[in-house]
DNA sequence: TTTTGTTGATTGAACGTTCAATAAAAACAT
DNA sequence: ATGTTTTTATTGAACGTTCAATCAACAAAA
Protein backbone atom coordinates (compact mmCIF):
# COMPACT_ATOMS: atom_id res chain seq x y z
CA UNK A 1 0.00 0.00 0.00
CA UNK A 2 3.04 2.52 0.67
CA UNK A 3 2.18 5.36 -1.21
CA UNK A 4 4.17 8.89 -1.12
CA UNK A 5 2.80 11.70 1.97
CA UNK A 6 1.28 8.96 3.76
CA UNK A 7 3.19 11.24 6.54
CA UNK A 8 0.51 13.37 7.41
CA UNK A 9 -2.32 11.02 6.88
CA UNK A 10 -0.92 8.54 9.40
CA UNK A 11 -0.27 11.52 11.85
CA UNK A 12 -4.00 12.75 11.36
CA UNK A 13 -4.91 8.86 11.98
CA UNK A 14 -2.92 8.29 15.26
CA UNK A 15 -3.68 11.48 17.05
CA UNK A 16 -7.48 10.75 16.35
CA UNK A 17 -6.94 7.39 17.28
CA UNK A 18 -5.13 8.01 20.48
CA UNK A 19 -8.29 10.49 21.34
CA UNK A 20 -10.54 7.53 20.92
CA UNK A 21 -7.91 4.88 23.15
CA UNK A 22 -8.18 7.19 25.81
CA UNK A 23 -12.16 7.59 25.52
CA UNK A 24 -12.23 4.21 25.35
CA UNK A 25 -10.26 2.75 27.99
CA UNK A 26 -8.08 6.42 29.59
CA UNK A 27 -4.92 7.44 29.41
CA UNK A 28 -3.46 4.67 31.64
CA UNK A 29 -4.26 1.58 29.35
CA UNK A 30 -3.81 3.43 26.06
CA UNK A 31 -1.08 1.00 25.00
CA UNK A 32 0.91 1.94 21.58
CA UNK A 33 -0.86 -1.50 20.52
CA UNK A 34 -4.07 -0.56 21.16
CA UNK A 35 -4.06 3.03 19.51
CA UNK A 36 -2.40 0.94 16.36
CA UNK A 37 -5.17 -1.08 16.42
CA UNK A 38 -7.65 1.81 16.58
CA UNK A 39 -5.58 3.22 13.65
CA UNK A 40 -5.53 -0.16 11.46
CA UNK A 41 -1.77 0.16 11.48
CA UNK A 42 0.91 -1.46 13.03
CA UNK A 43 2.90 -0.81 16.70
CA UNK A 44 5.84 0.50 14.84
CA UNK A 45 4.70 3.13 12.81
CA UNK A 46 3.69 5.29 16.08
CA UNK A 47 7.63 5.12 17.16
CA UNK A 48 8.40 5.68 13.34
CA UNK A 49 6.51 8.53 13.02
CA UNK A 50 6.72 10.34 16.39
CA UNK A 51 9.37 8.93 17.96
CA UNK A 52 7.77 6.80 20.61
CA UNK A 53 4.60 7.15 23.07
CA UNK A 54 5.61 10.14 24.27
CA UNK A 55 5.76 12.06 21.29
CA UNK A 56 2.48 11.25 19.56
CA UNK A 57 1.14 12.16 23.41
CA UNK A 58 2.49 15.50 22.67
CA UNK A 59 1.32 15.83 19.13
CA UNK A 60 -2.37 14.45 20.40
CA UNK A 61 -2.41 17.29 23.03
CA UNK A 62 -0.99 20.11 20.82
CA UNK A 63 -3.55 19.13 18.40
CA UNK A 64 -5.99 19.86 20.79
CA UNK A 65 -4.86 23.28 21.83
CA UNK A 66 -4.58 23.88 18.18
CA UNK A 67 -8.50 23.32 17.55
CA UNK A 68 -9.49 25.41 20.45
CA UNK A 69 -7.23 28.26 19.39
CA UNK A 70 -8.32 28.04 15.69
CA UNK A 71 -12.09 27.55 17.41
CA UNK A 72 -12.00 30.75 19.30
CA UNK A 73 -10.04 32.88 16.91
CA UNK A 74 -12.99 31.75 14.04
CA UNK A 75 -15.57 33.56 15.96
CA UNK A 76 -13.52 36.69 16.99
CA UNK A 77 -12.77 36.81 13.57
CA UNK A 78 -16.33 37.50 12.24
CA UNK A 79 -17.87 39.68 15.07
CA UNK A 80 -20.57 41.92 14.32
CA UNK A 81 -18.68 44.43 16.64
CA UNK A 82 -15.65 45.16 18.24
CA UNK A 83 -16.91 45.24 21.42
CA UNK A 84 -15.11 43.76 24.74
CA UNK A 85 -18.63 41.99 25.44
CA UNK A 86 -18.77 40.47 22.09
CA UNK A 87 -15.10 39.24 22.20
CA UNK A 88 -15.61 37.66 25.60
CA UNK A 89 -18.94 36.50 24.78
CA UNK A 90 -16.87 35.16 21.28
CA UNK A 91 -14.01 33.44 23.69
CA UNK A 92 -16.46 31.71 25.64
CA UNK A 93 -18.31 30.28 22.84
CA UNK A 94 -14.60 28.97 21.40
CA UNK A 95 -13.88 27.46 24.42
CA UNK A 96 -17.56 25.72 24.55
CA UNK A 97 -17.30 24.42 20.89
CA UNK A 98 -13.94 23.19 21.10
CA UNK A 99 -13.73 21.90 17.33
CA UNK A 100 -16.71 19.89 19.47
CA UNK A 101 -17.18 18.79 23.19
CA UNK A 102 -17.18 15.28 22.56
CA UNK A 103 -16.87 13.06 25.21
CA UNK A 104 -13.48 11.59 23.48
CA UNK A 105 -11.78 15.58 23.88
CA UNK A 106 -12.75 16.01 27.29
CA UNK A 107 -11.20 12.92 28.64
CA UNK A 108 -8.21 13.25 26.80
CA UNK A 109 -8.23 17.36 27.78
CA UNK A 110 -8.54 15.65 31.57
CA UNK A 111 -6.13 13.09 31.14
CA UNK A 112 -3.25 15.76 30.16
CA UNK A 113 -3.99 17.86 33.05
CA UNK A 114 -3.46 15.43 35.31
CA UNK A 115 -0.22 14.35 33.32
CA UNK A 116 1.12 17.61 32.68
CA UNK A 117 1.72 17.90 36.73
CA UNK A 118 4.55 15.60 36.37
CA UNK A 119 6.00 15.35 32.35
CA UNK A 120 7.70 18.84 31.73
CA UNK A 121 6.97 18.64 27.82
CA UNK A 122 3.11 18.87 28.37
CA UNK A 123 2.90 21.20 31.39
CA UNK A 124 4.77 23.74 28.90
CA UNK A 125 1.80 23.18 26.32
CA UNK A 126 -0.91 23.01 28.97
CA UNK A 127 0.44 25.95 30.94
CA UNK A 128 0.65 28.09 27.11
CA UNK A 129 -2.87 27.40 26.95
CA UNK A 130 -4.17 28.38 30.49
CA UNK A 131 -2.05 32.10 29.81
CA UNK A 132 -3.50 32.55 26.03
CA UNK A 133 -7.07 32.40 27.66
CA UNK A 134 -6.31 34.73 31.14
CA UNK A 135 -4.69 37.30 28.90
CA UNK A 136 -7.29 37.29 26.26
CA UNK A 137 -9.92 37.96 28.89
CA UNK A 138 -7.75 40.34 30.78
CA UNK A 139 -7.07 42.49 27.76
CA UNK A 140 -10.86 42.79 26.80
CA UNK A 141 -12.18 43.29 30.42
CA UNK A 142 -9.00 45.67 30.59
CA UNK A 143 -11.36 48.15 27.86
CA UNK A 144 -13.41 48.92 30.43
CA UNK A 145 -12.08 48.06 33.86
CA UNK A 146 -9.29 48.99 35.76
CA UNK A 147 -6.44 47.21 35.93
CA UNK A 148 -6.96 45.09 39.24
CA UNK A 149 -10.99 44.62 38.00
CA UNK A 150 -10.06 43.45 35.12
CA UNK A 151 -7.46 40.70 36.18
CA UNK A 152 -10.40 39.59 39.06
CA UNK A 153 -12.75 39.22 36.42
CA UNK A 154 -10.48 37.41 34.43
CA UNK A 155 -9.55 34.87 36.86
CA UNK A 156 -13.21 34.77 37.64
CA UNK A 157 -14.54 34.03 34.70
CA UNK A 158 -11.65 31.51 33.46
CA UNK A 159 -12.17 29.81 36.38
CA UNK A 160 -15.92 29.56 35.47
CA UNK A 161 -15.45 28.44 31.85
CA UNK A 162 -13.00 25.82 33.46
CA UNK A 163 -15.44 24.81 35.91
CA UNK A 164 -17.83 24.42 34.37
CA UNK A 165 -15.82 22.12 31.50
CA UNK A 166 -14.77 19.99 34.03
CA UNK A 167 -18.53 19.71 35.74
CA UNK A 168 -19.63 18.17 32.27
CA UNK A 169 -16.47 16.01 32.05
CA UNK A 170 -16.82 14.44 34.79
CA UNK A 171 -20.47 14.25 34.80
CA UNK A 172 -22.32 10.95 33.39
CA UNK A 173 -24.96 12.86 31.85
CA UNK A 174 -21.98 14.79 30.11
CA UNK A 175 -21.91 18.72 29.47
CA UNK A 176 -24.93 20.71 28.60
CA UNK A 177 -23.40 23.35 26.22
CA UNK A 178 -26.51 25.85 26.23
CA UNK A 179 -26.76 25.92 29.62
CA UNK A 180 -22.67 26.14 30.48
CA UNK A 181 -22.41 28.81 28.43
CA UNK A 182 -25.25 30.68 29.77
CA UNK A 183 -23.96 30.24 33.00
CA UNK A 184 -20.87 31.67 31.73
CA UNK A 185 -22.67 34.61 29.97
CA UNK A 186 -24.24 35.63 33.27
CA UNK A 187 -21.01 35.82 35.15
CA UNK A 188 -19.77 37.74 32.05
CA UNK A 189 -22.27 40.02 32.61
CA UNK A 190 -22.21 41.01 35.97
CA UNK A 191 -18.42 41.53 35.58
CA UNK A 192 -19.62 43.46 32.84
CA UNK A 193 -22.23 45.63 34.58
CA UNK A 194 -19.35 47.12 36.89
CA UNK A 195 -18.35 48.94 34.50
CA UNK A 196 -20.88 51.10 31.94
CA UNK A 197 -19.87 48.96 28.70
CA UNK A 198 -22.35 46.80 28.70
CA UNK A 199 -22.15 46.64 24.87
CA UNK B 1 8.53 -5.19 65.17
CA UNK B 2 5.14 -6.86 65.01
CA UNK B 3 2.65 -5.64 67.17
CA UNK B 4 -1.18 -6.23 67.60
CA UNK B 5 -3.32 -3.13 66.36
CA UNK B 6 -1.10 -1.88 63.32
CA UNK B 7 -3.84 -2.30 60.79
CA UNK B 8 -5.19 1.52 61.60
CA UNK B 9 -1.41 2.70 61.48
CA UNK B 10 -0.06 0.73 58.47
CA UNK B 11 -3.41 2.39 56.32
CA UNK B 12 -3.08 5.71 57.61
CA UNK B 13 0.88 5.45 56.99
CA UNK B 14 0.30 4.02 53.24
CA UNK B 15 -2.45 6.30 52.21
CA UNK B 16 0.23 9.28 53.64
CA UNK B 17 2.15 7.87 51.31
CA UNK B 18 0.30 7.17 48.68
CA UNK B 19 -0.71 10.36 48.19
CA UNK B 20 3.28 12.05 48.49
CA UNK B 21 3.91 8.95 45.85
CA UNK B 22 1.40 11.22 43.49
CA UNK B 23 2.67 14.41 44.51
CA UNK B 24 6.43 13.18 43.59
CA UNK B 25 5.80 11.62 40.28
CA UNK B 26 2.01 11.27 39.48
CA UNK B 27 0.30 8.42 39.82
CA UNK B 28 1.09 6.87 36.40
CA UNK B 29 4.76 6.12 38.42
CA UNK B 30 3.22 5.60 42.12
CA UNK B 31 4.52 1.88 42.11
CA UNK B 32 3.63 -0.06 44.84
CA UNK B 33 6.94 -0.06 45.71
CA UNK B 34 7.60 3.30 45.66
CA UNK B 35 4.82 3.70 47.79
CA UNK B 36 6.41 1.30 49.92
CA UNK B 37 9.18 2.45 50.62
CA UNK B 38 7.86 6.06 51.28
CA UNK B 39 6.14 4.21 53.96
CA UNK B 40 9.26 2.50 55.25
CA UNK B 41 7.47 -1.05 54.69
CA UNK B 42 7.57 -3.81 51.99
CA UNK B 43 5.93 -3.88 48.76
CA UNK B 44 3.74 -7.28 50.08
CA UNK B 45 2.18 -5.31 52.87
CA UNK B 46 -0.22 -3.06 50.71
CA UNK B 47 -1.88 -6.28 49.04
CA UNK B 48 -1.87 -7.62 52.67
CA UNK B 49 -3.90 -4.15 54.52
CA UNK B 50 -5.23 -3.52 51.09
CA UNK B 51 -5.72 -6.50 48.71
CA UNK B 52 -3.95 -4.89 46.17
CA UNK B 53 -2.80 -1.30 44.29
CA UNK B 54 -6.37 -0.82 43.40
CA UNK B 55 -7.91 -0.90 46.73
CA UNK B 56 -4.88 1.36 48.10
CA UNK B 57 -5.91 3.79 45.47
CA UNK B 58 -9.71 3.77 46.66
CA UNK B 59 -8.94 3.87 50.44
CA UNK B 60 -6.77 6.78 49.51
CA UNK B 61 -9.22 8.42 47.43
CA UNK B 62 -12.09 7.64 50.23
CA UNK B 63 -9.71 9.42 52.67
CA UNK B 64 -9.67 12.72 50.72
CA UNK B 65 -13.41 12.67 50.16
CA UNK B 66 -14.31 11.95 53.87
CA UNK B 67 -11.68 15.17 54.94
CA UNK B 68 -13.13 17.43 52.74
CA UNK B 69 -16.63 16.36 53.92
CA UNK B 70 -15.50 16.57 57.58
CA UNK B 71 -14.14 20.54 56.74
CA UNK B 72 -17.36 21.68 55.37
CA UNK B 73 -19.53 19.67 57.87
CA UNK B 74 -16.70 21.27 60.69
CA UNK B 75 -17.45 25.04 59.23
CA UNK B 76 -21.15 24.61 59.11
CA UNK B 77 -20.99 23.36 62.36
CA UNK B 78 -20.12 26.05 64.46
CA UNK B 79 -22.10 29.54 62.44
CA UNK B 80 -22.68 32.67 63.83
CA UNK B 81 -26.15 32.20 62.39
CA UNK B 82 -28.23 30.49 60.15
CA UNK B 83 -28.74 32.17 57.33
CA UNK B 84 -28.06 30.76 53.74
CA UNK B 85 -25.21 32.85 53.12
CA UNK B 86 -23.71 31.85 56.17
CA UNK B 87 -23.98 28.22 55.04
CA UNK B 88 -22.96 28.89 51.71
CA UNK B 89 -19.50 30.76 52.59
CA UNK B 90 -18.78 27.71 55.16
CA UNK B 91 -18.99 25.60 52.49
CA UNK B 92 -16.79 27.31 50.25
CA UNK B 93 -14.60 27.91 52.94
CA UNK B 94 -14.73 23.76 53.73
CA UNK B 95 -13.55 23.16 50.14
CA UNK B 96 -10.71 25.83 49.96
CA UNK B 97 -9.73 24.42 53.63
CA UNK B 98 -9.80 20.82 51.64
CA UNK B 99 -8.03 20.08 55.21
CA UNK B 100 -5.63 21.31 53.45
CA UNK B 101 -4.88 22.83 50.09
CA UNK B 102 -1.46 20.91 49.90
CA UNK B 103 0.07 20.28 46.45
CA UNK B 104 0.11 16.61 46.99
CA UNK B 105 -3.99 16.73 47.87
CA UNK B 106 -4.66 18.88 45.15
CA UNK B 107 -2.38 16.34 42.43
CA UNK B 108 -3.92 13.39 43.87
CA UNK B 109 -7.35 14.93 43.73
CA UNK B 110 -6.91 15.85 39.84
CA UNK B 111 -5.24 12.38 39.11
CA UNK B 112 -8.09 10.72 40.96
CA UNK B 113 -10.37 12.60 38.58
CA UNK B 114 -8.90 11.60 35.50
CA UNK B 115 -8.64 8.32 36.68
CA UNK B 116 -12.28 7.74 37.92
CA UNK B 117 -13.31 8.00 34.07
CA UNK B 118 -12.61 4.86 33.65
CA UNK B 119 -12.75 3.17 36.90
CA UNK B 120 -16.17 2.44 38.16
CA UNK B 121 -15.30 2.37 41.88
CA UNK B 122 -13.43 5.49 42.07
CA UNK B 123 -16.67 7.42 39.67
CA UNK B 124 -19.09 6.13 41.87
CA UNK B 125 -17.03 8.08 44.90
CA UNK B 126 -16.15 11.09 42.20
CA UNK B 127 -19.86 11.30 42.19
CA UNK B 128 -21.50 11.31 45.33
CA UNK B 129 -18.89 13.90 46.35
CA UNK B 130 -19.88 15.74 43.25
CA UNK B 131 -23.75 15.73 44.16
CA UNK B 132 -23.48 16.37 47.72
CA UNK B 133 -21.78 19.38 46.92
CA UNK B 134 -24.33 20.21 44.11
CA UNK B 135 -27.24 19.62 46.53
CA UNK B 136 -25.85 21.01 49.89
CA UNK B 137 -26.11 24.18 47.39
CA UNK B 138 -28.61 23.88 45.83
CA UNK B 139 -30.83 23.08 49.48
CA UNK B 140 -29.73 26.39 50.76
CA UNK B 141 -30.03 28.74 47.72
CA UNK B 142 -33.35 27.64 48.08
CA UNK B 143 -34.59 29.18 50.76
CA UNK B 144 -34.64 32.42 49.13
CA UNK B 145 -34.57 31.59 45.42
CA UNK B 146 -37.07 29.97 43.40
CA UNK B 147 -36.12 26.16 42.37
CA UNK B 148 -34.93 27.02 38.81
CA UNK B 149 -32.91 29.83 40.11
CA UNK B 150 -31.34 27.67 42.61
CA UNK B 151 -29.94 25.16 40.79
CA UNK B 152 -29.03 27.55 38.08
CA UNK B 153 -27.08 29.45 41.41
CA UNK B 154 -25.70 26.54 42.53
CA UNK B 155 -24.58 25.07 38.93
CA UNK B 156 -22.66 28.01 39.03
CA UNK B 157 -21.11 28.44 42.40
CA UNK B 158 -20.06 24.50 41.83
CA UNK B 159 -18.39 25.10 38.71
CA UNK B 160 -16.58 27.86 40.28
CA UNK B 161 -15.46 26.37 42.99
CA UNK B 162 -14.14 23.65 40.82
CA UNK B 163 -12.65 25.84 38.59
CA UNK B 164 -10.82 27.68 40.57
CA UNK B 165 -9.63 24.42 42.59
CA UNK B 166 -9.03 23.17 39.20
CA UNK B 167 -6.35 26.36 37.90
CA UNK B 168 -4.90 26.75 41.39
CA UNK B 169 -3.82 22.56 41.10
CA UNK B 170 -2.52 23.73 37.65
CA UNK B 171 -0.86 27.13 38.14
CA UNK B 172 2.97 26.74 38.63
CA UNK B 173 2.62 28.99 41.07
CA UNK B 174 0.00 27.49 43.32
CA UNK B 175 -3.29 28.83 44.77
CA UNK B 176 -4.19 31.55 46.41
CA UNK B 177 -6.79 30.81 48.65
CA UNK B 178 -7.40 33.61 50.01
CA UNK B 179 -7.97 35.31 46.35
CA UNK B 180 -9.84 32.43 45.38
CA UNK B 181 -11.97 32.54 48.54
CA UNK B 182 -12.73 35.73 47.59
CA UNK B 183 -13.96 35.42 43.92
CA UNK B 184 -16.42 32.67 45.07
CA UNK B 185 -17.70 34.63 47.75
CA UNK B 186 -18.46 37.48 44.99
CA UNK B 187 -20.40 35.31 43.18
CA UNK B 188 -22.36 33.91 46.12
CA UNK B 189 -23.24 37.54 47.01
CA UNK B 190 -24.26 38.33 43.29
CA UNK B 191 -26.45 35.32 43.25
CA UNK B 192 -28.07 36.38 46.14
CA UNK B 193 -28.67 39.84 45.22
CA UNK B 194 -31.19 38.50 42.75
CA UNK B 195 -33.40 37.76 45.64
CA UNK B 196 -33.07 39.66 49.13
CA UNK B 197 -31.61 37.28 51.24
CA UNK B 198 -28.25 38.76 51.79
CA UNK B 199 -28.14 37.79 55.17
C1' DT C 1 3.71 -22.07 71.61
C1' DT C 2 0.54 -19.57 69.02
C1' DT C 3 -0.74 -15.54 66.80
C1' DT C 4 0.10 -11.46 64.30
C1' DG C 5 2.76 -8.75 61.35
C1' DT C 6 6.24 -8.41 57.85
C1' DT C 7 9.66 -9.42 54.38
C1' DG C 8 11.61 -9.71 49.69
C1' DA C 9 12.83 -12.92 46.10
C1' DT C 10 10.16 -14.93 42.60
C1' DT C 11 6.75 -15.22 38.95
C1' DG C 12 4.26 -14.29 34.97
C1' DA C 13 2.06 -10.90 32.36
C1' DA C 14 2.29 -6.61 29.82
C1' DC C 15 4.62 -2.92 27.99
C1' DG C 16 7.42 0.24 24.53
C1' DT C 17 10.96 -0.07 21.38
C1' DT C 18 13.71 -2.03 17.83
C1' DC C 19 14.89 -3.83 13.39
C1' DA C 20 15.36 -7.25 9.76
C1' DA C 21 12.18 -8.48 6.37
C1' DT C 22 8.74 -7.25 3.13
C1' DA C 23 5.70 -5.05 -0.15
C1' DA C 24 4.13 -1.65 -3.00
C1' DA C 25 4.72 2.55 -5.38
C1' DA C 26 7.81 5.56 -7.90
C1' DA C 27 11.56 6.38 -10.85
C1' DC C 28 14.30 4.93 -14.33
C1' DA C 29 15.73 2.37 -18.35
C1' DT C 30 14.71 0.03 -22.41
C1' DA D 1 4.39 0.04 -23.05
C1' DT D 2 7.49 -3.10 -20.35
C1' DG D 3 10.85 -4.58 -17.31
C1' DT D 4 14.15 -3.25 -13.56
C1' DT D 5 15.85 -0.71 -9.71
C1' DT D 6 15.32 2.41 -6.01
C1' DT D 7 12.75 4.51 -2.55
C1' DT D 8 9.26 4.82 0.79
C1' DA D 9 6.11 2.77 3.92
C1' DT D 10 4.98 -0.81 6.87
C1' DT D 11 5.00 -5.00 9.46
C1' DG D 12 5.29 -7.94 13.57
C1' DA D 13 8.18 -11.02 16.15
C1' DA D 14 11.82 -10.61 19.47
C1' DC D 15 13.95 -8.22 23.33
C1' DG D 16 14.66 -6.16 27.57
C1' DT D 17 12.34 -3.85 31.13
C1' DT D 18 9.00 -3.01 34.60
C1' DC D 19 5.27 -3.99 37.32
C1' DA D 20 1.70 -6.06 40.76
C1' DA D 21 0.88 -9.98 43.08
C1' DT D 22 2.23 -14.07 45.56
C1' DC D 23 3.90 -16.83 49.26
C1' DA D 24 7.24 -19.42 51.89
C1' DA D 25 10.10 -17.97 55.51
C1' DC D 26 10.79 -15.29 59.44
C1' DA D 27 10.43 -12.27 63.74
C1' DA D 28 8.47 -10.38 67.58
C1' DA D 29 4.72 -10.01 70.67
C1' DA D 30 1.11 -12.40 73.15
Amino acid sequence: MPKVGMEPIRRRQLISATMQAIDDVGLADATVARIARQAGVSAGIISHYFGGKDGLLEATMRQILYDLGAAVATRRGRLPEDTPAAHLRAIIDGNFDRSQVSQSVMKTWLAFWASSMHKHDLQRLQRVNDRRLYSNLCSQFRRCLPRAEARRAARGLAAMIDGLWLRGALAPEGLDVDRARRLAYDYLEEQLARADCLA
